[in-house]
RNA sequence: GUGGAUGUAGUUCAGCUGGUAGAGCACCUGUUUGUGGCACAGGAUGUCGCGGGUUCGAGCCCCGUCAUCCACCCCA
């Protein structure tokens, strides 16, 4: 027998229709937004992640996908969505438009790490990419759809934001934050120490006590923001004050990807074991740039489906359409010929074999059929159907002709 | 990549100090060839993850391996 590869699944039955819901009020929200679907390929040249995701990333460092095709290209499957967005954006050169484009996609990406609760090797996505729209207007709109997706998906969140700065004051804090944490270097762990390198902000949210307890003094980088970046979160977060959605200020949240800046958020749930985050996003002003574009600002975010199917409920399915069936072998042609009448604007399943009557009753109710319809020998002989409402139990016979 | 737990029927799981493989749910067939869900009766189903070892004998003990799950890490 062959298995899915590790951390692969396939999604079927009541799996399939979570992950279809979760898709169709995505999509219905996001038009609603204004956002266009967009389609981009799985398979990518790998320096495009490399660019964009970047070096010092553990996405990029150590679990890509990644392979030399049969024509010598180094290649790499996705292991996210707005690289491929932005590369499509500045290949169709949307950035040479002073226009606004908004697009939203969903589809698998895939990531080589350790499988565990809500952490699979293939996961999907959905997301939205909004380009040259540098006001923090739109980083709230944003997120406030971000909201309005969970809210109509009857799902509870929290939602975190953070500023990541920008270009001006973000490298200044940087230096500081590197010089404070060189004098305490020794008491710090090991994996701290290793951050310091790689990723120096990720220090802060150590979960080891003793690093928390050394970093009590150490500046953050909410005081340390220039006059614009410092404005724009005041906004973002007045803004988010005057509506419905709760939030948390995190000064410690950083996402894992380098090409944020300034508005970074994340929505997380507690329901769903300690890979918690169903939804993340942010400001990405440098990244067209980085990809050879014109300088165009950008903001999206990504929800990840998997673990949001841990959370929806959907609605018991309702009886629907009909289920056909015959009692003696002659009538085979009259049920089938009927099916395909009926499934110009109906449902219906169809069994080919004659059986009893009772048989087919059981039949019916396991294709959780709303009218069950059949035809033994003396509805053949006469030219009629007999038919009966699963629901309300109401049956008739009638003539074919009539149906 | 590191640590821990678990692999027995379609599924959830039992299986004693080693002695011929079990239950619930689901499934199939019946309960006057014409009334579903319910009830009753009957039935099918296993390379006990895989490979080796110990033993007269291994689902159980030992070694290896693969997979799953959980956590770290990281992220959706």
């Amino acid at each position: 027998m062959i298995n899915p590869l590790r951390g692969m699944k396939d999604i079927s039955f009541d799996d399939s229709a979570r992950f279809t819901h979760i898709v169709k009020i995505s999509i219905e929200v996001a038009k609603r937004y204004g956002y266009n679907y967009i389609e981009t390929p799985i398979l990518e040249e790998t320096t495009l992640f490399k660019r964009s995701v970047g070096e010092s990333s553990d996405i990029v460092g150590k679990e890509m996908y990644q392979f030399v095709d049969k024509g010598g290209n180094d290649v790499c499957m996705r292991p996210e969505g707005t690289a491929g967005i932005v590369r499509a954006f500045v290949s169709a050169k949307l950035d040479r438009q002073a226009m606004k484009h908004k697009f939203y996609y969903y589809g698998p990406m895939f990531r080589y790490e350790r499988p565990q609760k809500g952490r699979l090797r293939e996961f999907h996505q959905f997301g939205c990419e909004s380009f040259g729209e540098s006001s923090v207007y739109e980083d709230f709109t944003i997120i406030g759809m971000v909201a309005q997706i969970f809210n109509e998906l009857n799902i509870g969140y929290d939602l975190l934001v953070n500023s990541l700065g920008c270009p001006k004051c973000m490298p200044v804090y940087r230096i500081n934050l590197i010089s404070f944490l060189s004098v305490i270097k020794n008491e710090l762990c090991e994996d701290c120490n290793r951050r310091i390198d790689t990723n120096p902000i990720r220090v802060l949210d150590c979960k080891n006590k003793k690093c928390q307890s050394l970093l009590v003094d150490s500046p953050k980088l909410i005081n340390n923001l220039c006059a614009e970046c410092d404005e724009d979160f005041k906004k973002l977060t007045e803004l988010l004050g005057k509506t419905d959605i709760g939030y948390k200020i995190d000064t410690n949240l950083v996402r894992g990807l380098d090409y944020y800046n300034k508005t970074a958020f994340e929505f997380i749930s507690n329901d769903i074991g300690s890979q918690s985050a169903i939804a993340g996003g942010g400001r990405y002003d440098k990244l067209v740039e980085y990809l050879d574009g014109k300088s165009t600002a950008g903001v999206g975010f990504a929800l990840g489906i998997e673990r949001i199917m841990e959370l929806v409920k959907i609605p018991q399915s309702q009886r629907e359409g009909y289920y056909m069936g015959i009692m003696t072998p002659d009538a085979i042609d009259s049920i089938l010929l009927l099916a395909v009448q009926k499934r110009k604007s109906n449902k219906a399943t169809v069994e080919y074999k004659s059986k009893g009557f009772k048989s087919h009753m059981k039949g019916a109710d396991k294709a959780n059929a709303r009218y069950a319809l059949l035809i033994g020998e003396d509805e053949l002989k006469n030219g009629t159907v007999w038919i009966k409402d699963l629901d309300s139990g109401e049956e008739k016979t009638i003539l074919v002709d009539d149906i």
